[in-house]
DNA sequence: GGCGTATAATTGTCATGACAACTAATTTGT
DNA sequence: ACAAATTAGTTGTCATGACAATTATACGCC
């Protein structure tokens, strides 16, 4: 039936359309990972466990740019699933070192491949310096617009 | 202190590159809109309203792109608040025509330029022809990723 | 005209994110 | 060395969004 789009996006500004793409590339990209029972937020925070093995939670919480309360939480998640494992810190005892499991590893190994297929989808309608353009211009807002975090 | 951003950045992909830049636009607006009690989606819902009085919930949906449940949702917040309100349809009583009141108008009339200053935000970091691009890939991703909705 | 289906809206559940308050451990300042 | 301030993490609350299921009404087909 396809709704046709009549009179589509009344509003233009630019944060509005990036809630729109964000969710629609989320969207997207949790549907590819239905498989592993992993949300595209768990599998940013899995994927930077993994990559660097041992980061304390407050190194998690920045590299993935979520805020305390939700790496805790995903984290919780991630263990819960039998994916990563905490371990006390030696010298600091308020803070905990996380690694990736067995499985932890396996999962981030078959999915890190799916998550690149994602610039794959965008590459079906936009040229490569366009990708490049945008992502520059991402990082730029995420340079220039950090009041806090 | 600067937390310096050292290693700053870890997942490079687009669809986690827009997250951030999107809660940050989201963050900056919702501090902008502190004095009016609403929220960056609140504002969208009661824009559209505002725009074209008289929309059944389903067309406020499409226009502001939010599902059914989401809508219901934030209209209930913003009748609360006194800043729209429902009227039965005659034709088909399953849905409601939805209206902003006196205050929600004024409301409208004194926030809409908060949110068009957002873009003078990006003016700071991002050439006008740059924010054109940004906008027209936004909405290119709008269009081709749609799966659903 | 009545039954089955489609549609508008609501309700419920869960994940994420923002924010505030809190606990426990560590560091600072004197 | 001890109190005050800082820091790591957790917990609670609320708004949003995705998804499923439900209710009530309307429509279509026979």
């Amino acid at each position: 039936m396809e709704n046709g789009n009549e009179q589509d996006l009344p509003i233009l500004s630019v944060g509005f359309l990036m809630g729109v793409a964000y969710r629609k590339l989320s969207a997207v990209l949790h549907h590819k990972l239905r498989d592993y029972d992993l949300t595209p937020e768990q599998w940013s925070v899995l994927y930077t466990v993994d990559q660097s093995q041992g980061l304390i939670q407050k190194e998690i919480a920045e590299r993935s740019h979520k805020d305390k309360p939700t790496t805790t939480r995903i984290l919780d998640q991630l263990e819960k699933k039998g994916l990563i494992h905490k371990q006390v810190g030696e010298n600091d005892r308020r803070s905990f070192l996380v690694f990736t499991t067995e499985k932890g590893k396996e999962v981030t190994q078959a999915t890190t491949p799916i998550e690149d297929s994602m610039t794959d989808e965008l590459r079906a309608f936009m040229s490569e310096p366009e990708i490049d353009m945008l992502r520059e211009l991402l990082l730029r807002i995420h340079h220039h617009l950090g009041t806090k975090q």
